[in-house]
RNA sequence: GCGUCUGUAGCUCAGUUGGAUAGAGCGUUAGCUUCCGAAGCUAAAGGUCAGAAGUUCGAAUCUUCUCAGGCGCUCCA
């Protein structure tokens, strides 16, 4: 529709000012204002003033002046310069027809140029449960993975599972310590959770033996083939497996689960790391190898040990090869570590035009007033499969997808749960379930055998006017990765359904078909949308 | 101090890429069930868009500065 718009503005403009070739600026705007019965207008007289040097009314109204004749629009002009388009109903209530004959309602968002990608997200070390704080980025990114894929790109969805290095190194040894209290000596700071306990408990007498006579031999064994390795990795493995079901009762799931362990084992950190000093783009330090970024940072440590920054580069390096996008979904804590990913990358001959990081802001979370710092160390966290089981899926769904991935979020642990209850979740599922029951309802009549006639009452014309934004919206939605705008889209049309269902009789005496079509077109989107979101439509609640 | 995200109604957040009189939910107040599901509808009250200057015909939106908050500034991961 703006398309055309645009063509007839641009042609007249042509007629109007012949030789000028402003055809670029041309803009096609939605009408919001509510005193003005329109539905599109452009701007384009008060950008022409400029340069011109005329006012925007002469403007306007010469453009106006020539303007095809269509039977599509009405034009007309509103001060200072607006030039604004009035679809007619006729042409306006096809999206009704359109909309419940489609197969495919996202049609248009595939793209020319598809790439392979990957989204990687979530990546918690494995230390612990999911938590709370894991929750926004796990169900954003799975919604870009999915957008992405609408788009038509082949998308693979990756989790990066730290199971080298330090923490994991304090994994074992809280683990450990429960079953010989030696272990512990020396460390202050032990992963404290009532997991832990259980995994200890759970060990063969195999493995506990194992435990008790290596005592502080049992680290220097863990990267070579051998029982201690395999415990380490049994350990790990246990620790992937609780991540995972907690994600797959989400409806989240990765094709790829990528373990940092890997990379030592192909020897890609040392690869990566010869070639960054055969290029020069090292330089040792107080014994440590460094590469200068944002400030100078250590690829390893003086101690001969390969920092996280190590690994992590031999990992994008590996990714950069592999795709032609990458994504990265990062907690905003992480954002001073890009810099320093990108310098690496650019070091290692890549183009980090290529590198897309998205970086959530975190969910401050409260509970009776008070902020809780999420801390899987010190055992102070609230599981993210709690907080689940509590509101549901469909709410926390919806909770975190109506905001902006930029927006920090507050919000109190007690209240969201009663809240839960008034999700604007429900509202939409509700208008959803409303209309299912009228369908079922005249089930056996044949709706389409019915000519469908113009809507044209007040509430009516307000709802045709959102069907026909829905996909400008969903298609912006998908394409910019937005999907807030989604949930917005369909409280509106969910509250507009929910006024005009009870002012407006859709089942009387008998069927009215008109408004039996108009409800279809309207559960089709919600549906569709809903669908997009991972929310479910029950048809009834 | 530096980097970064944010500041919109009492609270939680939208605001269609610079447009016309800034919007929802929750909460508050007042109404609506002989009738397709009241998880609903109708209405009221509530705003210096943090503040200031600038750019523009036009700013919540762009620029600069100030103030306030989150996060990060490890040879941690």
């Amino acid at each position: 529709m703006k398309d055309i718009i645009k063509q007839l503005v641009s042609k007249a403009i042509r007629e109007s000012y012949p030789g000028s070739n402003f055809e670029e600026f041309i803009e096609v705007q939605n009408v919001t204002a509510k005193n003005i019965d329109a539905d599109y207008f452009t701007n384009i007289s008060m950008k022409l003033a400029k340069k011109l040097k005329i006012n925007p009314t002469t403007i306007a109204e010469k453009i106006i002046a020539s303007l095809d004749k269509q039977e599509d629009f009405i034009y007309f002009f509103s001060k200072p310069g607006y030039i604004n388009f009035k679809v007619t109903d006729i042409m306006k209530n096809n999206i009704i027809q359109k909309i419940n004959e489609s197969d495919n309602l996202l049609y248009g968002c595939k793209t020319d140029n598809p790439k392979k990608i990957n989204v990687e997200f979530v990546s918690a070390n494995p230390t612990g449960p999911l938590h709370v704080g894991h929750g926004r980025g796990a169900i954003y990114g799975n919604i870009i993975a999915k957008f992405l894929t609408i788009q038509g790109h082949n998308v693979t969805k990756e989790y990066y599972v730290n199971d080298f290095g330090n923490q994991i190194h304090i994994l074992l040894i809280s683990i450990f310590s429960k079953i010989d209290n030696e272990y512990a000596a020396g460390y202050n700071e032990l992963y404290q959770g009532e997991y832990i306990n259980h995994i200890a408990s759970n060990l063969t007498e195999e493995q506990k033996k194992l435990i008790i006579n290596n005592s502080k031999d049992f680290f220097k064994k863990i990267d070579s083939s051998g029982p201690e390795k395999n415990l380490k990795t049994h350990i790990v493995n246990l620790m992937v497996g609780i991540i995972q079901q907690s994600l797959m009762n989400l409806n989240i799931d990765f094709d790829n689960w990528f373990y940092e362990s890997s990379l030592f084992e192909n020897n890609n950190v040392s690869k990566i790391i010869n070639k960054l000093e055969q290029d020069n783009y090292t330089f040792t330090k107080d014994g440590a190898l460094m590469i200068q970024a944002d400030e100078p940072r250590v690829i390893i440590k003086s101690d001969g040990n390969y920092t996280y920054f190590a690994s992590d580069l031999a990992y994008h390096n590996i990714k950069m090869n592999d795709y032609d996008s990458v994504i990265n979904i990062w907690g905003a804590d992480h954002h001073g570590y890009l810099p320093r990913v990108k310098v690496g990358l650019k070091a290692l001959g890549h183009d980090i035009d290529k590198l897309d990081v998205h970086l959530v802001q975190f969910a401050n979370l409260f509970k009776n007033g008070e902020k809780i710092s999420m801390s899987t160390r010190k055992g102070q966290y609230i599981e993210l499969e709690s907080l689940r089981k509590e509101i549901g899926n469909d709410a926390i769904n919806f909770f975190y997808l109506t905001k902006n991935k930029d927006q920090h979020i507050d919000f109190d642990l007690n209240i969201a749960i009663q809240d839960s209850k008034n999700n604007p979740v429900y509202y939409i599922q509700y208008a959803f379930a409303r209309i299912e029951k009228i369908l079922i309802s005249i089930e056996g009549y044949d709706i389409n055998k019915h000519k469908f006639k113009t809507l044209d009452n007040d509430s009516e014309k307000e709802i045709i006017d959102t069907l026909n934004s829905f996909t400008e919206i969903f298609h912006k939605a998908i394409i910019q990765l937005e999907p807030h705008l989604i949930t917005n889209y369909l409280y509106k049309l969910s509250q507009e359904f929910h006024s005009y269902y009870a002012n407006v009789k859709i089942l009387d005496n008998k069927i009215n078909y008109d408004r039996v079509y108009l409800i279809k077109a309207i559960q089709k989107v919600i549906k569709c949308g809903l669908d997009l979101l991972n929310i479910s439509s029950p048809k009834e609640m």
